[in-house]
Parts: C-alpha cells; structure tokens; sequence
DNA sequence: CTGTTAGCGCATTCAG
DNA sequence: CTGAATGCGCTAACAG
C-alpha cells in the first residue's frame, strides 16, 4: 500500500507536504504542489480514509437503516437519501431490520462501533425506543422517519398518515360502501395507530358506526395468516371493501382474495396506503395514498446533515408530508 | 470517547489485557477476564472499528454497487447480498450508478479510499472495463453480477439473457405473432446484447426473417423518447408484439401505449424481462422471463466472501442462473 | 497469564 | 513556505 511517505520520499519533500498537498491546506509553493500531484499520480496514490477518519474523527459516513428494502416506499426513500448524500459528499452504510427489533438493535451496535457521523433511522416501531436511546448515549446525531417514536424527541420526517387514512376510506364511502374493513399494521407502529384513527374518523364523518369486528391488527409485512381474512369473509354482515394499511399489505389481502376465487373490485373494493414504485405506473390498478418517498429520504438526510455539521439550532424540526390520493381501479361503487 | 486505556485504567489491567479481552484471544484467567468485562459494561465501551481496521488491514466492508436500486430486480438482488453477507459479518456500504459510468467512476475512487474488504459489482457497461481494472490494480477481489464486460476475468455471477428472449419470443410466436418488435437497451450491455440474439434465434427458429426496422436500440432507464415508438407504429407493417428487454423499457413502452389509447394486450402484445417484485403479484398481468434476483445477490456475495478469506482457488467462476417465464395476461393470440 | 514497545496512515500542533 | 514530533485507538510481536 502507498502512503504518504513514499510520495513524499519520492518527491523529496516531508510527509508533512504531501498530507498539504492532498487537503490543499496551508501555504504550498507552486512548484512543490505540482511534483507531489504528479508523484501522487505516478505511485497511483489514494488516501486511505480509516487513517484519516481515525485522526479526524470523522468518517463521512452516514448510515441509512430501513425496515424493508423489499418495498418500493423504502427503496425510493433510499433513493432520495443517497441522492443528498453523495451531493454532500456521504456514503451510505446500509442496514435492513426487517421490521426486526433484534435486526435493528444487531445493526445500531454495528452502527456505533463505525463510528458513522450520522443515522438516518426507519425504526421498526415503539420497541425501537431503546435502540434510539443507545444512539442518543453516544452522542450519534440522527434524523428518524417515517415512524414517530413516543419518548423520542429528534428531528423527523412523517407522512401524514391520518390523512392519507381518511381521504382513501372518504373515497370508499362516497361510492357507498358502508363495511369497510381495515386490515392495520401492528399498533406498535404510529403509522398504523394513526392510520386507524383516520380510519374512523372518515367512518364516524359519513355516520358510519365503527365496527371493531372489522379491524385487524398485523404488521406490515405479516399477512401470511390469511385465517384472519376468512372470518372477515365469514361475518355475518361481510365487508364490501378493505383498506390495507400499507401496500404489502394489499398484495397479500388481493392474493388471498383471488385464492378465494374473489375478484378485485368485482367482488371487492381494495385501497392502501403507499404506491408500488415504477410497477404501479404499468397497469394502473390500485386506489392508493402515495406517499412522496423520494422526498422523505431527501429531506431527512438534508437535516440530518446539517446537524452533523452543526448548521441546525437545538430545537428538533418536524416535517410532516401529505400523500397524494391516486383513484385507480381497484374499487367500484356498491349497486 | 471511551478507550481500552480508560477500561484497562478503571480495571487495574494493561491495555492490552483489554484487547485480548475483547478479542478472546490469549489466555486470560477467568477473574480478570470478568472483571474487564464489568467495567466494559460500566462504561458503555464499544470499540472503534476505524482503530481496529487500520491495523488489521481489514474493514469487515463490502461495497454493494448497482446501477438503479429504483428496479425491483436489484432490490431484491440487495437484499440476498445483504442476507448473505450479515451472516458472515459483513456491512454493506452501498453505491448506486445510475447506469452513468462518471458516477461509478466516482464510487469506485470512493470505495478504494474506504478500503473496503471487496466489491459486489453490477457493472454500467461494457465502459466499466476501465472501472473495474482500477479495482484489479489495487487489489480489491471483486464478484461482477448481471452483466458479462469483455477483457475481465473475474467471477461472475449472470441470467441466461439468451434463453430468456428465447422463450419469451416463441410464446409469442406461438400466439400467432409475426411482427415483433424489440425495445431493447444499450449495445453497450452485455444482456442487451445477448437478448437481443435470443429475439434473433427466436425469430429464425420460427421462420421469421429479422427485421431491424423492428429493433429499437436504446438503454435500460432510456424510454423518455417516444418518438422511437412512434415510428414503430407508423410502420407499413407495424408489430403487433413488443418485446420490452427488461421491466423499466415496459413500462415506459406501456405507458407511451396507453397514451396513445392503445391497450395493453389488446391492440398490442408486450412481454418483458425481469419482474416487479412483490409489486408484480398483486394484478398478474405482465408476461415475464423473471429472473432469480435474491439468488443474483446471495451467491454473488458467497462467492466474494470466499475471494475475501482465501477459500476461493484462483481459478475464476461464472454461475449462470436460469430465468423462468411466466405467462400472465399481457399477450393474446393474434386472430 | 500479563505487560511493553512499536506501528497501522494520517493530520494537528508547534518550530523553524 | 516547510518539517519534526506526537497521537488518533487499537493490536502484533515480543518479554517476562
């Protein structure tokens, strides 16, 4: 491995320069600036950044934690992220928790021993609150997204879930559906909390009484036990149409229903949260709530930035984004 | 920052007995041992990775570089690299190209300082040549995946792009089809390249004499221009199937169709390479020859894993993965 | 079983 | 304008 030294060895000057030369710090001559390049590019020099960061105690690294990269949300949210990054001049440490608070608490002890300058953090839900806190003990500044943390008091970046909630069951409403059923990710996640109070309010604003028969509690990633779609399909008086709390979600709630032998909307009326990426552009299909990932990613690295480097007061902002109602074709007035 | 110093100082021991401490190397009586441990504890240490790098030569880092991480195929080829490269303790440090060789260019200057331990390496094209020999020089083991570049040799990870065109191609032979246009990507790529035989193959095997009227080269992300469309369709004898070489160009293609109120499969057949990920389950409609995109990333990383730790012989290795088609609803039989 | 010395590659002092 | 000494936090090599 070349180093300093060899360079300047090589071009007869102290390491001292070289290091000079390469952060174009103090006064050089001309002269020497240029023998160092050229020796520098002879030898195929490049800084090693461990030593660097070692003695700067700063690595340029920022680490980007997501709860699934399967989903188009979080990649175009990474998207936005390493975009504002790489413009910084940060790279990105990627970590996946899968919606796993082992897999989260796995990564942040990896996190810290980086010594990243910052976290760009998608917590896995409430529980993530002590994963949080270990950031905080070491003084890691980060920006959480997404999900709002209860006790966590940091900059973030939200959805407004609510909203999104009520504009897409209004929708339902107004083509008199009157069952409609909410298939929820878990209540250990604000989104989901919020997302089922918007849920009622759009239910109790078209003088709908709530019906907890037919709400079920998952997790976003979790409609693998389709046991629970069946007793909703089982009641009495059944649903018409179901609001999925995300889009996973939906993709699981619409195969159940077609290994059911139902239709989408034939049979059933079908919204959700979140859009598909560049795959929902191709057969527009789905009546969602599309969020504008790409800016979460973006400005939660922006503000996370500027905390790294200190340009942020001490209050903590909060951003909170609309989503944007999408009418497709997945639901169909009642007759 | 809490140091070893602090540990061994607090503890009544050498530094070093904390190292070994921390590493379960030498022999350590069982007494000092634990008490090292508490006072670890108390003080909340967690070693420096930067330090312990530095002198180990070692960063435990594998960059992970794609060209679009909006596609689903590479999405779910991250999450297999990830997977795999967790459980060998590894981190991801991760790039996206852009498939614009300039950014690679950078990532690549970027991951050389970063002294990563070795690179999962999803080339732009054919001109990642220069990029990838920059890595050679300096001795970064390295897997390539997806993409075949001329003049290197290096283990390799690839689709069969030819027996996918293939078979896409004869199912819509099969279907009656005569005029089957290609929208392709850049010449510059590999796959491109070969799906582009596969239509060839395709065609001859049907009796089709080739018409290059019909092939439309542009890039994998390039379908901005529609005006290539365009003149597909005012053709004397326009298609009546497009084979879109890879799932972006469809829909890019579909929507372009659409504007011009042509639907999909209707007035127009269209198949493609490549799936939408969970996306593509939810309204089964595009006929795909889907690739094994979480094996892409899986075995990649193992076979770089191997390089990194020696277990590899010095011979170089190419896994081609089979693609799988799947017949959904976006062909119909020409009457 | 434990400690001392030296050095990984670089940048921050402080002197010239 | 340039250089020498020192240390970032850790571990390999050698001593004891």
């Amino acid at each position: 491995m070349i180093t300093i030294y060899d360079i300047a060895e090589k071009a007869g000057v102290s390491a001292m320069t070289v290091s000079r030369v390469i952060n174009n710090t103090g006064r050089i001559s001309e002269e020497t600036r240029k023998r160092v390049r050229k020796v520098m590019e002879e030898l195929h020099y490049i800084p090693n950044a461990l030593a660097r960061s070692l003695v700067s105690q700063k690595t340029n690294l920022i680490s980007l934690l997501i709860t699934d990269i399967t989903n188009p949300f979080y990649t175009t949210l990474a998207r936005g992220a390493e975009d504002a990054a790489k413009k910084a001049g940060y790279r990105l440490l990627f970590a996946n928790s899968d919606e796993d608070y082992e897999k989260e608490k796995d990564y942040v002890d990896m996190i810290l021993s980086t010594r990243v300058d910052g976290v760009l953090f998608a917590p896995a839900g409430d529980h993530s609150h002590d994963n949080l806190l270990q950031l905080q003990k070491h003084q890691i500044p980060f920006v959480v997204l997404d999900r709002e943390i209860p006790g966590i008091d940091a900059d973030v970046v939200l959805g407004d879930s609510k909203e999104g909630a009520r504009n897409l069951v209004e929708h339902l409403i107004a083509q008199g559906h009157q069952r409609i059923a909410l298939v929820n990710g878990s209540q250990d996640v604000s989104t989901a909390r919020l997302r089922y109070i918007g849920y009622n309010e759009a239910l109790q604003l078209g003088g709908i009484t709530p019906d907890d028969s037919l709400v079920l509690h998952l997790g976003y990633r979790d409609f693998h036990d389709e046991t629970a779609l069946h007793e909703l399909l089982q009641l009495d008086d059944p649903p018409t149409a179901i609001f999925a709390a995300n889009n996973m979600l939906a993709v699981g709630v619409i195969q159940s229903l077609r290994q059911r032998g139902l239709q989408v909307p034939r049979d059933m009326s079908v919204v959700c949260f979140d859009d598909f990426g560049p795959a929902g552009a191709i057969n527009p299909f789905l009546t969602v709530a599309s969020q504008p990932a790409y800016q979460f990613g973006k400005l939660g690295m922006q503000l996370l930035i500027e905390r790294i480097e200190g340009a942020a007061s001490d209050a903590t902002r909060r951003i909170m984004l609309p989503s944007e109602l999408i009418v497709r074709s997945s639901t169909q007035p009642l007759s």
